[in-house]
DNA sequence: TACATTTCTTAAGCTATCTTAATTTTTCTC
DNA sequence: GAGAAAAATTAAGATAGCTTAAGAAATGTA
């Protein structure tokens, strides 16, 4: 049931960064506990956080990874984690895989594509505190482990405002 | 190359809907000639567009294809198109698809996911202005097929404000 | 060719969200 | 457990992008 190679685990400190912009991908992680994060830092210094990685979840720049060109995010951990690698040369030919790691890959990818699809309806057609607690209610969890700030650059507002935010859904 | 199973071409008009919020996804659709697009409509009433699909493009709602739930989307015409279908029941085990057509579906995932995360990273960190003048680089001849307002819904504007964007564009 | 319909433009006033900055609270560290 | 550092709160002023509305241009249609 998980046919995807990884190398052993390894631990990490919170803070550890894992790709940085301009690197190639040699890696992709997958998460055995802590949290990682993938973000940019736009033209005006600031963080926008894709992708939480909390037990389970992979994270890597696909683009990168796949196509050996220079990364656009950086990933780091935002708890102290342990992960497994996932090695580019395990995946440089799709033509030798198994046929059951394919199928692992292509749910994978999927499920992804659904999840990174209701995200950008969510930008598209909600509002912040629309946003904000569709997010309270798809990672319940997340919303009690990480700080303010990271799920404000996550859900794409300041987090002074969404401290507003909460603070207006608590009095109401 | 072309693996995934379609039935032959249909021919379909400008503004036929061919899946309706609501609606359980039995098809996607390649597109042969014209252009479709999935969109969603808001609790206030205004359309964002997810995706055009021109020409050699899939579109559907994947998470209603996959998990025969009800859709979030719509998806119709813009132009006159030729279209065939790719059948729910073709899909349905995965175990019974060729290695060939496992990684072709593969790819076509992989790719967009990337560039699904451009779009978000572009919504979370970019003006308007900016994910309008990116529009233009990425779609070149899309820009001049489209109707304004509907590039205005593709990138997370009203089409009055991109309007205006575009005459402050051009006197500059 | 003209009428109807849709799309685009322009402009004024408005609002959701941001910025800045100061204060308080929480969390780390020795 | 005290002091330092980071995170969160609060509030006032600023702005990107929206709303409304009306006219102009383009497109479709008989």
């Amino acid at each position: 049931m998980d046919n995807i190679k990884t190398s052993k685990t390894k631990k990490i400190s919170k803070g550890d960064i894992l790709l940085s912009q301009g690197d190639i991908a040699s890696y992709g992680y997958k998460v055995k506990s802590g949290c990682l994060r993938s973000y940019v830092i736009d033209n005006t210094g600031k963080e926008h956080i894709l992708q939480f990685a909390p037990e389970g979840w992979l994270v890597s720049d696909l683009d990168s990874f796949t196509n050996q060109k220079p990364s656009v995010i950086f990933i780091d951990a935002i708890e102290d984690s342990e992960i497994s690698f996932i090695s580019k040369s395990d995946f440089k030919d799709f033509s030798k895989l198994e046929k059951d790691t394919l199928i692992e890959m292509n749910i994978k990818f999927r499920n992804n594509l659904i999840a990174t699809n209701k995200r950008i309806i969510a930008l598209l057609s909600a509002t912040a505190k629309e946003r904000y607690v569709e997010f309270t209610q798809t990672y319940p969890t997340l919303v009690q482990r990480l700080p303010l700030k990271l799920i404000a650059s996550y859900i794409g507002i300041t987090p002074e405002y969404l401290s507003d935010l909460r603070r207006k859904i608590a009095k109401k």
